[in-house]
DNA sequence: CTAATTCTTGACTAAAATAGTCGGGAATAG
DNA sequence: CTATTCCCGACTATTTTAGTCAAGAATTAG
């Protein structure tokens, strides 16, 4: 898991999408214009995002994008996976040397850590970032049931 | 919040420094050997560190660095925010400008999905990433009071 | 049909961040 | 004294990020 200033830029966007999208799809140009980010660069990530089935695309006047599915089902470990291709964070790629060192042990602690990033970032729906209605709560994933915990 | 390889250069290096560092310190070239790090840059990573008051030095020989508290007093956000200085996210600096306009309400929801990134990492100490005795179990802070969560 | 709109693609470029190098110091243990 | 280790600043190479440009394809409005 990364989290650089590109996958804030997609997030943004699609937040973006999640809002002004209804039944018309929503133009780059817009997007561009309302979120101050160079049209170009949108269309980099927007092949990006429908590479990754998270938009789909109309051409022609009043063509734009809009979501692939409801705002409830894209999330935004999604959008980052799309647009920002993970690297590979071990230096023994199962080669199986360094075998019982140390390195083995922090790059195994860290990738675990990275996967807690990912699985929370996969909770967390464009839908739930709009309503929002309570800041302080959130909904945890638990044995496939969705469990509701409020934290702080 | 922002989650870069450099941060996770310094969480390894931390980690490294809080599984191999007993009662004496650990030189930054044990460090550099063990997760081929480079020893310059392992040096400037922990000038920030040390900045930061995670990590206090000792010259000479035998010397080296060790935790400036205990593995469970030290968390991961703090790694992160020690060598990755942060980023302004919006466009409108509290400068009121752009009003009511779509711009702010993603930022703002943005920065609102960074904080929850930031705070969940602000629960994950060296030593809970060290513990792992079962990975499927996370501590939450919550109302002040540490609940135990199990995921997945 | 025509023309304007909008996505699509690829190549290129400028700027910034990352990762690493180098060389000289200062403290300190033995 | 001397080897070790942190400390510091300047410098450099590489990669990533962000942006530019240009040509083209699809589609809709009129």
């Amino acid at each position: 898991m990364k989290l650089t200033t590109r996958g804030r830029y997609a997030v943004t966007a699609m937040l973006d999408l999640a809002i002004n999208g209804g039944s018309r799809p929503v133009s780059l140009a817009d997007i561009s214009g309302r979120q101050e980010i160079s049209l170009s660069y949108l269309e980099q990530l927007f092949a990006k995002l429908r590479r990754g089935k998270l938009v789909v695309s109309a051409r022609g006047p009043g063509g734009g994008y809009r979501l692939a599915r409801s705002r409830a089902e894209i999330f935004v470990a999604q959008i980052i996976d799309a647009v920002d291709e993970s690297v590979d964070v071990t230096n023994c790629q199962g080669k199986g040397n360094c075998h019982q060192g140390e390195t083995c042990l922090t790059h195994h602690l860290w990738e675990d850590l990275s996967g807690q990033i990912h699985e929370f970032l996969s909770q967390i729906s464009l839908g739930d970032l709009m309503a929002k209605r309570d800041p302080r709560q959130r909904s945890v994933r638990a044995d496939g049931m969705l469990q509701t915990l409020s934290i702080r």
